[in-house]
DNA sequence: AAGCAGAGGTAAGGTCTC
DNA sequence: CCAAGAGACCTTACCTCT
């Protein structure tokens, strides 16, 4: 009678009953300066300068690479250090995706604006975002840490967790000795170095890990707790960001064992039912969650930021092109995942950064480009468009996969609570006014 | 007829991560 | 004048059905 639940395909690392008793052993892998190194592999000329990945691609491959007839096609490691652009040279909008150590040294650094970092380090070298490049090495990587560990949790392009536990040898020295193997695995096969952290859950492996960069090991057992973590700042707690690290410091708690010393009760107050009690469970270092080796995307989505802060009316026109240009990527994602979609959406960025969101559900599953273009464009009548606009978004959700969509779309449940369509949001191609 | 509780859904906004 | 893009998850409000 219900919708049926997205199948979760979630398998665990719960071990088949082990014969003696085996300390839970887990690992967490960060790729060292990931984008930047693998940049590297290819202009080896460049090592050891400040370099930084990122910018729009558009943008950094206009200054990039155009040999001395202006073709482009002179053999790489040959390109003479002079001839790369620096971010003294790069106009516009864009951001850090990753910088070598040496151009941290300037106090540049993933996720700061072009323009700001072109400040701090105008000689830094930049190059743009190779992504294709940067999976390829990824799977390289990942496929050698499964050749050795089979139970590891993806966790972006850069970064895994693998469960140690049952491997053979994952115990020895606490983990550090298949650390080594595997780090040495991965940079036979990529060049790449990577930093592992091993301790009894995820939550102390991901702060392990960022002990001893780059290139190190970390092993951290139960008793390291008040030594080792309890000392660094909230804010090297996986899932407290920003906002909660301001509000614990306006609380007065700087610290991981500041955090733990506070009354379960009382961060609940501060924080909620949810957020208080976990805080308080990871001040002690208390994580149970296993490391999933499958899980189902909850959503796929596109979205884009103009070179210029776009009008709603005098840039109509341009907006209604990028528009469906995103909703067509949204739905050849999904087509080429294999996945339909009943809920689409859209974002907006305002010039003064402000977001909004509006989405929509609708009683059947598709991935056809016209028709999440109706849909999403239904989602924009009801938002305000009198500011200017920096962003635009299209987001699909309530995935499935198409080979499992039921027949007649969801049940009664979902297309109940769904919004009845209004009048005018019938849009026959043509007929409404749309707005872009 | 009104009220309540729980389940489950949609919608909007927010936070966090790499 | 600046601050990307993609995705997961949480909270809150509100709705409908049982």
């Amino acid at each position: 009678m219900t919708v049926p639940p997205l199948e979760k395909t979630a398998e665990t690392s719960a071990a088949p009953a082990p014969q003696e008793s085996r300390l839970r052993r887990i690992a967490h892998l960060d790729m060292d300066a990931f984008f930047a190194s693998v940049e590297l592999l290819r202009y080896p000329q460049l090592k050891g300068l400040p370099v930084v990945i990122g910018g729009g691609r558009r943008k950094v491959d206009e200054l990039l690479l155009q040999g001395p007839d202006g073709t482009g096609e002179r053999e790489r490691r040959f390109i003479p250090v002079e001839d790369f652009p620096r971010l003294k040279d790069y106009v516009g909008r864009g951001v850090i995706t990753t910088a070598t150590y040496p151009a941290r040294q300037f106090g540049v650094g993933s996720a700061m604006g072009m323009m700001k970092a072109a400040k701090l380090c105008p000689e830094a070298i930049v190059l743009p975002v190779d992504f294709d490049e940067v999976r390829r090495y990824s799977r390289t990587f990942k496929a050698a840490i499964l050749e050795i560990a089979p139970v590891m949790q993806d966790r972006g392009v850069d970064e895994v967790y693998i469960d140690f536990t049952d491997v053979p040898g994952g115990q020895r020295e606490g983990g550090r000795v298949l650390a080594r193997l595997i780090q040495k695995s991965i940079f036979e096969k990529t060049g790449l170095t990577c930093s592992i952290g091993v301790a009894p859950n995820r939550l102390l492996a991901k702060m392990a890990s960022e002990f001893n960069k780059p290139n190190g090991i970390s092993i951290v057992y139960e008793e390291d707790l008040q030594e080792k973590i309890w000392p660094l700042n909230v804010r090297k707690v996986n899932g407290i960001g920003p906002k909660a690290g301001e509000k614990l410091a306006r609380l007065g708690i700087e610290t991981i064992g500041q955090l733990a010393a506070q009354d379960e009760q009382w961060l609940i107050g501060h924080f909620g039912k949810s957020t208080g009690a976990w805080m308080h469970r990871v001040a002690w270092g208390r994580d149970d969650s296993p490391v999933v080796t499958e899980s189902e995307p909850v959503s796929m989505s596109r979205e884009t930021t103009f070179d210029r802060d776009l009008h709603a009316v005098r840039d109509r026109a341009e907006l209604s092109r990028i528009f469906t240009d995103l909703c067509l990527r949204v739905a050849g994602d999904l087509q080429r995942k294999g996945y339909v979609a009943r809920t689409f959406g859209i974002k907006l960025r305002y010039d003064d950064f402000k977001i909004a969101t509006r989405d929509h559900s609708v009683a059947f599953y598709t991935a056809d480009g016209p028709t999440i273009r109706k849909l999403a464009g239904q989602c924009l009548k009801r938002v305000p468009l009198d500011k200017r606009l920096r962003l635009l978004g299209v987001r699909a959700s309530g995935l499935a996969r198409v080979e499992e969509v039921p027949a007649q779309g969801p049940q009664r449940g979902a297309a109940r609570g769904a919004r009845e369509p209004t009048p005018g949001d019938s849009a026959e191609p043509g007929t409404t006014a749309s707005l872009f």
